[in-house]
DNA sequence: ATTAAAATGATAATAGATTCTCAATTTCAT
DNA sequence: ATGAAATTGAGAATCTATTATCATTTTAAT
């Protein structure tokens, strides 16, 4: 990464200003609205160099592709909208996960995704 | 389902004794080891087939493919080896999961996978 | 302004999981 | 034991997400 364009420049932003991780498809039509014409692979090429500069993050739900968002939050998991598909940060963590592991079993990490409706889709 | 196959017992029985959800590919090599000869096609169509009648159902975790197991089991979350990178049923679910939620959001269902090593990978 | 390196966009290619096709085999009611 | 219906196995086909290719454009140091 040597040098700034324009193109990640708007990735990176749609990255700060979203509610939660988004998908390379979110991210291509919402960039791509400042910077007409953005591509796919520039999309694909940008997130995986941010990634690797440690300024976004990859996450993984349950049966679907890759999505991102900005580095350097707190812990926090994650909510879907089964109506919109929309992903939403959470605040804090549920205690007494830990406990959930079996004897023997050592624990390194979790992670935990609801699913329900977002306010808006809920017919806010 | 009209005729019983040799294949789709074998199949059945290793959901029943297996751990935790098993992956196709786990099914396909273990029930293999029954029926010599199985097919993946044979294996997959069994699947749905099972999911369709209620007797095994589907476990995603995130950034895999679906994996099975029998159905019946009470409300319970899973556990990942990062090692052998087998999947196990926990029992029982951390309290508190529903205060997650931001207000205005209606939950409906959640999913909690730990990882870490198991018994046997933790140098057990 | 010039230029070499970096980055882009269009599209082809890849990869993995799952499904389809179809001839051959198995099941089970008779 | 027989035969129609169901199922199977092998391999082709599909689908979706992501990556590679490459000619063209952009960046930024000079």
């Amino acid at each position: 990464m040597k040098h700034n364009t324009q193109q990640r420049e708007a990735i990176l932003k749609c990255l700060k200003s979203a509610r939660g991780p988004l998908s390379p498809r979110e991210i291509l039509e919402a960039a791509g609205r400042e910077v007409p014409g953005l591509g796919v692979a520039t999309v694909y090429r940008n997130l995986k160099l941010l990634v690797r500069e440690g300024l976004a993050t990859e996450i993984v739900l349950p049966g679907q592709g890759s999505r991102y968002e900005i580095s350097g939050l707190a812990h926090h998991h994650h909510f879907q909208c089964r109506d919109c598909r929309m992903v939403f940060c959470l605040e804090g963590c549920s205690k007494g996960i830990d406990s959930l592991a079996p004897a023997g079993f050592i624990l390194e990490e979790h992670d935990i995704v609801l699913y329900g409706r977002c306010a808006e889709c809920s017919h806010g």
